[in-house]
DNA sequence: GCCCAAAATCAGGAAAATCCTGATTGTCTC
DNA sequence: GAGACAATCAGGATTTTCCTGATTTTGGGC
């Protein structure tokens, strides 16, 4: 009996690469596919696969929200979410919604085959660069659910971020804070660690999703 | 002869896809992929194919630069660009660039064939969506980059400064071209002379704004 | 072919920022 | 009152940036 495959993600293209990558496989079947979250639930309601390969960020509904509506309504299918990031909140999001693997666009096809046998057999997948930011989540205690409300930065190290993200120096910042150059130096060293970011553009690009700066200037 | 064609994407799983589905067809040939900019500049040089398959946004050195420098170095290879969004000013600057085509990846295969086919014959192929953009903008007359005097920067200002927002480090970006750490600090110095910025923070957000890199990491 | 301006490359040395390994103090909670 | 955490700071080694130069390469004009 061939597993059967559902595939979600806004983009034709990938979703027929896949199809013909997976169609190569003896055990494979897909089934269905889909461009966004509210599809692809209707379809895993109707054709129940034994697995879903969801894309995390498309239009209209979400890979996390579909994820969770599917598992809610249809038991015992497998969700692998399909990633170009490794962003935290959405490794998070999507395994509490109950996604049973977490790989990234950039990983061989090879590996997606794998991740689908190792998912169907009942076990967790995860490619290596996901699990290192989960193992460095879970060391550095940072919440899991930082989407919207819980800030994982204190209230001072906001206020750090904002100004070094506006391209004040270490040394101005001091100034302006009135404190030592060290401990600027500190509270950035520990957004950093935090954060999981490593210079200062990614941090500037933090601070802009996060709203804490505007892109002009 | 079938045609060569080369494909450029930061994603291995879509390139697979796509090789997959290439392949299907009786007159084209799949002779390299890269998934950056910089490697796909250097096989274009030795492998001269009929066609590469540019994605727009890829780190390291984007699909505009690198359109740019194969078209300076390798004569005759036509470039078709790939990409998830109609953003007007990467439309603009990669057909600027000399792309001769530009579809978008949530197209069906079936128009990546005809596009293919169309563009090796030494015409044009724009997607709809892609094609209404341009004529709106030819129509409202819209800026093509951001602001109306964009200073410029030269080819390997650019290519630096996306490397730089990218959160690369001087020496690192040395050692990816090739160059001495003093260049690329030179480099730096004038991008921000001639920008009239001041701090990593602040060249980071005039990259976002001109496309150079994404909010993404 | 020659010239020129711009682009691209590089160096030395001073100044500044970063990194690493610590530490102290106050505050809150259990 | 022990533990966790926020906020503060230091010393010293290492890197990076900043400033002031310079040389070589390149692409047009003439």
């Amino acid at each position: 009996m061939a597993i059967r495959v559902l595939i979600a993600d806004d983009h034709k293209i990938l979703r027929e690469g896949l199809q013909a990558l997976l169609q190569k496989l003896p055990d494979m079947e897909v089934v269905g596919e889909a461009d966004d979250g509210r599809a692809i639930v209707g379809l895993a309601k109707k054709l129940v696969p034994n697995i879903v390969l969801m894309d995390v960020a498309m239009p209209d509904l979400n890979g996390i929200e579909a994820t969770r509506q599917i598992l809610a309504e249809t038991a015992g299918v497998k969700i692998l979410a399909l990633s170009m990031h490794t962003d935290r909140r959405f490794i998070a999001q999507m395994l509490h919604a109950g996604a049973a693997g977490y790989i990234l666009k950039d990983c061989a096809f090879e590996e997606l085959a794998v991740a689908i046998q190792t998912v169907v057999a009942n076990r967790i997948y995860l490619s290596p660069r996901v699990s290192d930011v989960v193992i460095d989540s879970f060391i550095h205690r940072l919440p899991l659910t930082e989407s919207a409300d819980a800030p994982v930065l204190t209230p001072r190290e906001r206020e750090v971020l904002q100004l070094l993200a506006e391209g004040r120096t270490t040394k101005m910042i001091a100034d302006m804070l009135h404190i030592s150059v060290k401990t600027v130096e500190t509270h950035r060293k520990q957004i950093m660690d935090r954060l999981n970011l490593r210079s200062l553009p990614e941090l500037t690009k933090y601070a802009i999703r996060q709203g804490l700066t505007s892109l002009e200037r």
